[in-house]
DNA sequence: CGTCCCCTTGAATGAAGTCAATACGCGTGG
DNA sequence: CCACGCGTATTGACTTCATTCAAGGGGACG
């Protein structure tokens, strides 16, 4: 596995400011200093992948906390006969594994997509920002709790939806997901993912991926070409996934916590 | 349904020790003065609810968490239209909610499956345990990253599963988890899922949950009268289902933490 | 004794998978 | 420059798995 080291890139490919920074601040009020910490903390020690490179594998017992920075990566786990299937997918501003100081060793797999640029965190550093800045511990409970209710979710959308209800609630998540980052244009994303990818997350054959898709155009819901989606109308596109933003829990719900605001 | 008898069943089975006691204790090593905490804090106010009553509702801001003390329960979600999932299975010995401090309302509910005794913890109770007791930490910290894991686990076996495999895995889970709370006879546990629950959990329709089991104790792998799930092989059950373990992490992987013993 | 819930079974339908062939774009090396 | 290979997307025909509809059976309970 080749690990090379570039830093500078992910900053300029998601503009000024940090993705986490962006997402957290849904939640919380960073302050000056909180942001700081983040981007300091951010940038201490980054890794590059390339496409469809493992970043973490089932057994291993990683060190450290990975902070997406830019890319894609995701959550997958294989049966033995090779079947596969992808749990979650890590965009910009997501944070990989929490659990990797309690768990002795990993018992999923996490790939890049994309090519990736992500942040190490030890746990130390991870310690120093929970320490003295509280609203950044916030923060990521939010963060946390918001990943473990969009894995219920799947289980919803994987257990009930049909193929067209399952792709179009994919897409309602990565786009409202892209969009608390800054990653979403007026009504359209990057969409590097391959229909058999897209097949993998949502438990289909690449071959129904296809006319499932086709279905979903022809419908006008999405326009899918040279890895960009577009969703004319987003509310069109939730009524048939029968998608439900509720468990992105994206009001802005952290609001009761700045009572003691700086 | 008369279910009187269960509760006192339930801690006969279990000895006199209480199901977060039994289960945190494969992970950590619990002290004395650990163990009363939990038994005093479990025992300070419980709650019982009747068989299918619902515990917590979608739209709810929850108080305290809720500690399974006996019977089983179930997190759930329901589409618009009705279709309803079966996320996860709550037994004795599971934390209901640790959620409910951060993010502002539930976007789902839990529902009894049998009758239910449970212990509501306030959030006080609970900040006292971790602070004085950093062992039952430990364990929590592992209570909730195995329901992680499990979460995980589930959309593997809804997006990559049959039915039979499905049905299969499901049992293996069950099993090993009422093993780890003293719930499970030699090679038998209760099973009090109807055909219809165990179709919500599966994303299968009754119909063909009824056709799968058929086709389970067609195999000989299950037998299910009664209310009482007997696995004859464990091995063979396992098989089928492609069920591996390690998502459980059962094998006292907290022995680490243990080197500072009172 | 009837009702309700749960389980069971059969037959018909429908959704998604498999297999296989073809097409397209892209980069590489001849 | 073009041929080739490779990964991805598309399409059709067929099969398999699971759902739906419908009917009947059994046990618990009022």
């Amino acid at each position: 596995m080749v690990r090379s080291g570039i830093i500078s890139l992910a900053s300029r490919r998601t503009g000024l400011s940090n993705p986490l920074v962006e997402k957290l601040g849904h939640f919380v009020k960073l302050a000056p200093p909180d942001r700081q910490m983040i981007q300091r903390i951010s940038s201490e020690r980054t890794r590059d992948f390339g496409a469809r490179e493992d970043i973490i594998q089932e057994g291993d017992r990683p060190e450290h906390i990975n902070l997406i920075l830019s890319g894609w990566a995701c959550r997958y786990k294989v049966l033995e006969d090779g079947r596969r299937q992808v749990i979650a997918f890590f965009l910009p501003g997501d944070l990989c594994d929490l659990n990797l100081f309690v768990l002795r060793q990993m018992d999923h797999s996490i790939g890049a997509i994309t090519s990736v640029t992500l942040s190490e965190i030890s746990r130390s550093g991870f310690d120093e920002l929970m320490l003295a800045h509280p609203r950044i511990t916030q923060g990521l409970w939010w963060e946390s709790l918001v990943a473990a209710a969009t894995q219920r979710e799947w289980a919803v959308n994987l257990g009930q939806r049909d193929a067209t209800e399952r792709m179009a609630h994919l897409f309602c998540e990565l786009f409202l997901r892209l969009r608390t980052v800054g990653l979403a244009r007026e009504n359209s994303i990057d969409m590097p993912l391959t229909q058999s990818e897209l097949g993998e997350a949502t438990g289909l054959s690449a071959v129904h991926v296809n006319r499932t898709l086709q279905e979903l155009r022809a419908l006008g819901l999405i326009v899918l070409k040279d890895r960009t989606l577009t969703i004319p109308d987003f509310g069109a596109l939730k009524d048939v996934a029968l998608f439900n933003a509720n468990y992105l829990h994206l009001e802005h719900e952290g609001r009761h916590l700045d009572a003691n605001e700086a």
